[in-house]
DNA sequence: CCTGGACATGAGAATCATTATCAGGTGGCC
DNA sequence: GGCCACCTGATAATGATTCTCATGTCCAGG
C-alpha cells in the first residue's frame, strides 16, 4: 500500500541566499518587493541573484512566512506577518503597516457569499490611508 | 484673469471603436480583460486596435462608468457595474458576479483607521468564491 | 568524513500585459 | 467645407516576473 502523502512535502534547503532575504524581511517593517531586496542586499554586500529572490519569496509565501499583496501599479510586495489571519491598514506614504483582525467582517463575508449560493469563499481586504506622521 | 479650471474637463469624443467598447461591456455581465475584449471585437467583426481598447476603457474607469480589478495573475478586468459603492462576490469558476454592499465594513474601514491614526482612508474588498451553478 | 544526487543558484532569454510613439484619420463646432 | 484637437492602430518599448540550463552546493546515508 501507499504509505506516501498525497503531495510530497517540499523540503527547503538552507542557503546564504536564501537566510540573507529571509533575515532582510525580518529586520523590515514594511512591504517590500523583490527588486528592492534585490537592490538592497546587492547593495549592503551580500548580493543574490534576482531570480533567486522571487524564488525565495515565493518558498515564503508557501510556507506562510510572509504575506504578499500586489499594489496598484502592479509589483508584488512581502511582508513577515503573524500567521493568524489578518489584513493590513498601510500608509501611501511610509507604507507604515498596521496588521489588523475584523472578526465581524468575516463573519459578514462568509454570511453574504452564502446568501448568494457561493461556498468555498476566500476575501481580500486591505485598507490604505496616511498615518499621523505626516 | 484666469477663468479656466485648474484642470481641463477631458472632452470625450464618440467613435465606432469607443462605442464598440461600450456596447460590449454593456451586453457582458461579468469581468472582462482588455484583450479578452479586443479579441470578442475582432472576432464579432468590428475590429478595434488593442491600444485603443486599454484607452477606451481607461476613459470609462475615469468617468467611473467601469469598475476595474487585478486578478491575481495579473490581468486587469473590467465591468460595467453601479455607481454607489460596493465590492463584488466573484465566483472563480465562471466569472458570475453580484455586486455587494457593506455599510458595515465601510464603517469598520474608517473606524479602524482612524484608531491607527490614519487619514485619507480608502479600502479594496472583494469575495471569490465558487456559485451554485457547479 | 565522503559522496551522490537532489536541490539551489544566477545570468540571460523569454513571456506577457500594458504603455509609449507617431504618422495618419476623423468628429464636430465655426 | 475647413480646422484642428482629439482619436486610432501598428509597432516598439517597458518592466515585472518566469523560464532555461549549465554550474554549484547541501546533506542524508554509508
Ligand atoms: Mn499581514
Ligand atoms: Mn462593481
Ligand atoms: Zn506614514
Ligand atoms: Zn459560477
Amino acid at each position: 500500500m501507499n504509505t506516501e502523502p498525497a503531495v510530497a512535502i517540499t523540503a527547503r534547503r538552507a542557503s546564504r541566499q536564501r537566510t540573507a532575504v529571509s533575515a532582510y524581511l525580518t529586520r523590515r517593517t514594511t512591504f517590500a518587493s523583490a527588486q528592492e531586496i534585490h537592490a538592497a542586499l546587492r547593495e549592503s554586500g551580500e548580493p543574490v541573484g534576482l531570480a533567486t529572490v522571487y524564488r525565495a519569496l515565493q518558498a515564503m509565501v508557501e510556507d506562510g512566512e510572509l504575506d504578499a499583496l500586489r499594489t496598484d501599479d502592479g509589483e508584488t510586495v512581502y511582508r513577515r506577518c503573524g500567521t493568524s489571519h489578518h489584513h493590513h491598514l498601510v500608509c501611501r506614504e511610509c507604507g507604515r503597516t498596521v496588521e489588523v483582525e475584523a472578526p465581524d467582517v468575516e463573519r459578514w463575508a462568509t454570511a453574504v457569499a452564502a446568501q448568494h449560493g457561493f461556498g468555498d469563499v476566500v476575501h481580500t481586504l486591505e485598507i490604505f490611508g496616511v498615518c499621523d506622521r505626516h
